[in-house]
RNA sequence: UGCCGGAUGGUGUAACGGUAGCACAGCAGACUCUGGAUCUGUUUGUCUAGGUUCAAAUCCUAGUCCGGCAGCCA
């Protein structure tokens, strides 16, 4: 029996098994999750998170979070504290191991005048632009630049006065000295430190010179003991500079960088700077619009965080840019919910269902099963009168073969109440659309009790009592895109805010079961048919509870005829 | 066209020289107090061409296609 955070057997896996078998770290596993606290996590860092937590956890290691803070313009305390809350919220503790880029920055200072007294590091002078220029194209060496040979005493003093503040942002840089002509741009004397006076959201203004990327990471996975740093595919080419660095300055300790394939969910926006452009252009409530792909606005949505590690499991890992269905996300999320939400009667689009032989004033309390799948879940009551409400989808005047519910002349149950035949419609005389349709019960009929209680019918249908339901309001959340594939994206002139779905989160309002508040907020319910309702706990924006259709249930009806008339 | 990586049904993934399996999606059926869920069955696959081998998705060679790399971002 494997649990939610096991992973599927993967090639990391094997890797970590082998360096185990060998004795390779001292027999440790030490992973992180080093995120930049530039946005907020989305689903395809889920994956991220699942695999290094997942690893720690089955190989008996740790994981870290470690912020790779050290780009400070673009960086802000709301993101770490956003990052933490997601990471916490989708099951996984980092224990004492909070860590930051930022922590480690005298330590990397020292590191780079190391490099430079090695004389494998140098002050250089040229522009960003004269720099672009000399580099060379990747299928053209570059050249060296002329600061290539300063002396290190020389670069030593000029790296110092960079760090006291004497500079411009831009006017030096250091490099590492590797190799101009090397096939590998990433190692044509790569920039390891930039001037940049920002500040910072942790150091403030200590520092006005920030260490690059490859030149922190690599040092900060070292300084940690991280015996295996996994990261994205677009890294593999900066493998080579991970292990010199390393290797420059001989630390004890020497991770091995690993890769994996992003994560691509159809129909979903995954980068992070587009994101960040919905953010800010107020295309979207926030972050954590439900709309969102981000944990955040998945949480808002409902989903579980155990749906989310399920459909981690699933997805697998491997070196294959992939695109992943996000039916298979729904599934998993359909798979979690169907097991333990709760099961409510509402009706998003009403019609009136009179009963003409029920007693006018009468009220009857139906018992109704909470969860079919869970009988802990007991039972309620539920109030039955003479006029309901019923989905309007569930009646035609002229049904076309293969619609089974109610039409006139024809008999359904109502689910935990009577069996009842239709007698008639009265149609508003405006429209011409069904106003309210008539019928009549049969009362041996009756759910559990009656003598008919095995009754055939075609159909079984959700009501309300219409005197007893009360009104929620809900946003309707549809796929905040449209286009198929993210291809696409391209096919609609290169603007993704073109394939935004208009109709997503549109306001509805469901006439739900008179105790359906009583379960307590926070907690999902599935309306039998139409989808799920979650209300956020924590979120008491107007309009904040979330009607789910998209994790539906299927309308089977609608699905065969190819109409698309089910609400 | 330089370097690095990748290619298994519609989609994702497993098999690590020995029966190509699983999941999602699809389709069909059973059951059902909703046609959902559940259960059962099922269609579809090793990029191409050579080679090694008793045996190749797996190893070798050549090709094809796809992705990544030219931030003082991560």
């Amino acid at each position: 029996m494997t649990t939610d955070t096991d992973t599927a057997s993967h090639f990391i896996k094997d890797i970590i098994a082998a360096d185990l078998r060998a004795n390779k770290h001292g027999g440790q596993v030490v992973t992180r999750f080093p995120p930049e606290p530039n946005g907020y996590l989305h689903i395809g860092h889920a994956k991220s998170i699942c695999m290094n937590f997942g690893l720690a956890e089955e190989f008996r290691g740790r994981c870290h979070l470690r912020f790779d803070d050290t780009n400070p313009a673009t960086e802000d305390v709301e993101y770490v504290d956003a990052i933490q809350a997601d990471i916490r919220w989708l099951g996984f503790d980092w224990g004492e191991h909070l860590h930051f880029a930022s922590d480690y920055y005298q330590h990397l200072y020292d590191c780079a005048e190391r490099l430079i007294q090695l004389g494998r590091a140098y002050v250089c002078t040229l522009t960003a632009e004269e720099f672009k220029a000399y580099r060379g194209v990747p299928t053209q060496p570059g050249r060296p630049s002329p600061w290539r040979d300063r002396p290190p005493a020389e670069s030593l003093d000029l790296f110092r006065r960079m760090k006291a503040g004497e500079f411009a942002d831009g006017q030096y840089v250091l490099r590492a000295k590797i190799d101009m002509a090397s096939p590998n741009l990433h190692l044509r004397d790569p920039v390891i430190y930039r001037i940049r006076r920002a500040p910072h959201h942790r150091t403030g203004d200590t520092w006005c010179i920030y260490p690059m990327y490859d030149f922190a990471h690599c040092l900060s996975d070292a300084v940690e003991g991280i015996t295996h740093s996994i990261c994205t595919l677009e890294f593999e080419v900066h493998r080579p500079l991970y292990d010199w660095i390393l290797d420059a300055l001989a630390t004890p300790c020497h991770p091995q960088q690993i890769e994996f394939a992003r994560l691509n969910l159809s129909y979903t926006l995954m980068s992070k700077r587009k994101l960040q452009l919905l953010v800010q252009e107020g295309l979207v409530q926030g972050w954590d619009d439900p709309r969102m792909p981000t944990l955040a606005g998945l949480r808002r949505r409902g989903y579980t965080p155990a749906a989310i590690r399920e459909f981690c499991r699933r997805i697998g890992v491997t070196k294959f840019n992939s695109l992943t269905d996000v039916a298979l996300l729904e599934h998993c999320l359909r798979d979690d919910l169907n097991r333990r939400a709760a099961r409510a009667m509402a009706v998003l689009r009403p019609l009136r269902l009179v009963i003409e032989n029920y007693p006018a004033g009468r009220v009857e309390n139906m018992e109704a099963v909470n969860n079919p799948e869970d009988p802990a879940q007991g039972v309620r009551p539920v109030p039955f009168s003479r006029e309901l409400l019923i989905e309007r989808d569930d009646f035609m005047e002229n049904p076309p073969s293969g619609f089974y519910r109610l039409a006139p002349g024809r008999a359904v149950r109502l689910r935990y109440g009577y069996c009842v035949e239709c007698t008639g419609v009265v149609k508003d005389p405006a429209t011409g659309e069904p106003a309210e349709v008539h019928c009549v019960y049969d009362p041996d009929s009756r759910s559990g009790a009656g003598a008919k209680r095995n009754k055939k019918v075609k159909a079984t249908l959700h009501w309300v009592s219409q005197l007893h339901a009360r009104p929620l309001e809900a946003r309707l959340y549809d796929r905040l895109f449209t286009v198929p594939d993210p291809a696409d994206e391209a096919a609609a002139g290169g603007d993704f805010r073109r394939v935004l779905n208009p109709a997503s989160l549109q306001k509805v309002t469901a006439m739900c079961e008179p105790g359906l508040a009583q379960a307590g907020p926070g907690a999902h319910y599935q309306f039998e048919r139409l989808g799920y309702f979650f209300t956020d706990p924590a979120d008491s924006r107007p309009g904040a509870p979330v009607f789910n259709r998209t994790a539906t249930l299927r309308d089977g009806w609608a699905r065969e005829s190819g109409k698309a008339g089910a609400g």
